[in-house]
DNA sequence: CGATACCGTAAGTTATGACTTACACAGAGG
DNA sequence: CCTCTGTGTAAGTCATAACTTACGGTATCG
């Protein structure tokens, strides 16, 4: 169930559009900030839930604090969507093979 | 980007529920407000926004409409997921959990 | 030491959306 | 026909969250 962080997390397109630019290189906040249409506490608002949502990764340095894509979240995203393929969604099948992954720590 | 509106549709608990309800079989509105909090027009309005997002599809038969799961939504989902799956965002990401985690003196 | 840069947090405002009730409309069946 | 069933839509309410400004705290540098 802890994917829910992970949709709430990359549906507000100004999350998303943050997220996205640290595909290029971990970032400061005030880097992100830069590219963004929002205030910089925005941003840093923003970074809360997605580093709450294990979607990215900070490291302070010295005075500022780097940021970079986790993919813990990810990772759990697309175990959830896999679900969907795993068979051809006939009853709960993918659900319990997604469980017992989970339980062996996977 | 056309995965905007999945993610958001995927990020409603509610809405979430309804659509792993169609995992099982098809069903119809009725029988999908059964299983839910919430009222029956809560759920037709949650069902418009899941095929919006080409989630789920839709077929009359006579007097109520079956709905059931669409494959285009999860399609581009996961092609959006696996764009984060490149070979130098993993070599990249990879490093930074490294470091991390040897700061962390694990 | 100041002074400045970088960042997080608090508090308040506002927009969004999830929900309700009430209503409209089409198909099935007496 | 008339009624019941199944569903979509409208309008309004309310909670949530995205944003702002203001402030506090900690490094860096002169």
């Amino acid at each position: 169930m802890t994917y829910t962080e992970v949709f709430i997390a990359l549906a507000d397109p100004t999350r998303r559009h943050i997220f996205e630019a640290l595909r290029e290189r971990p970032k400061t906040v005030g880097e992100l900030a830069e590219g963004q249409p929002v205030s910089r506490p925005a941003v840093s608002q923003h970074l809360r839930v997605l580093e709450s949502a294990r979607l990215v990764n900070v490291e302070p340095q010295g005075n500022r604090r780097l940021y970079s894509i986790k993919r813990d979240g990810l990772n759990e995203l697309r175990q959830y969507l896999d679900s969907f393929w795993s068979d051809a969604l006939t009853a709960y099948s993918a659900e319990i093979a997604r469980r017992v992954k989970s339980e062996k720590g996977e």
